[in-house]
DNA sequence: CCCTGATTCGC
DNA sequence: GCGAATCAGG
């Protein structure tokens, strides 16, 4: 939708009577980021801003704009995005690796979990315990199920009805 | 997290 | 001119 007369009219109202930007988006039905930018171009009165760039420490542009010249490129071309991605050679390896991992695939509720310490996993070969994660990823409480598992999986027999789901069931909940 | 407005820049 | 993405403060 393009800034009618209409429109910029009750944009200007709105922006004057204090209403927030994203208020006003709602009203007019564009964006929050459409009722900044055309305020903006306006010249709208720049109430009280936020945040204040290059107020103190000053010209920090080149850094921002690359960002953002980057992030543009990523979403808009068809191209670009073959750097490195894998094999990083030089430190910040900070992946934790996930790999296959009882958070792995299956129970799509709770895959938030990060991998945690996911070591008491297989403590004891004898008797496999249930990996099935009970509780909070990061809190005190969070423990795995323990249960001895089905062989050959690292679920309980239990949990492995809800970890493995199936099309069928899938589509029947 | 949510919110805010400001700025940049591809379109 | 437009506005999404990004930034940065509350």
């Amino acid at each position: 939708m393009s800034w009618t007369p209409e429109r910029i009219e009750e944009l200007k109202r709105l922006w004057d009577a204090g209403h927030s930007a994203s208020e006003i988006g709602k009203q007019l039905g564009v964006s929050k980021n459409a009722v900044v930018g055309k305020a903006h171009r306006l010249k709208l009165a720049a109430r009280p801003s936020p945040i204040k760039r290059g107020g103190s420490t000053a010209r920090r542009r080149p850094a921002a704009a690359q960002r953002q010249a980057a992030a543009r490129a990523a979403t808009a071309s068809p191209f670009v995005s073959p750097p490195v991605a894998s094999g990083a050679s030089n430190g910040a390896s900070s992946g934790k690796a996930v790999s296959a991992s009882p958070f792995a695939a299956p129970e799509p509720e709770r895959v938030r979990a990060r991998a945690r310490p996911a070591r008491p996993v297989r403590r004891s070969l004898g008797s496999q315990t249930c990996a099935w994660p009970i509780g909070d990823p990061g809190t005190a409480e969070f423990r795995f199920c323990g249960e001895q598992t089905v062989p050959g999986k690292p679920y309980c027999a239990e949990h492995c009805a809800l970890a493995y789901i199936t099309k069928k069931k899938e589509e029947a909940a």
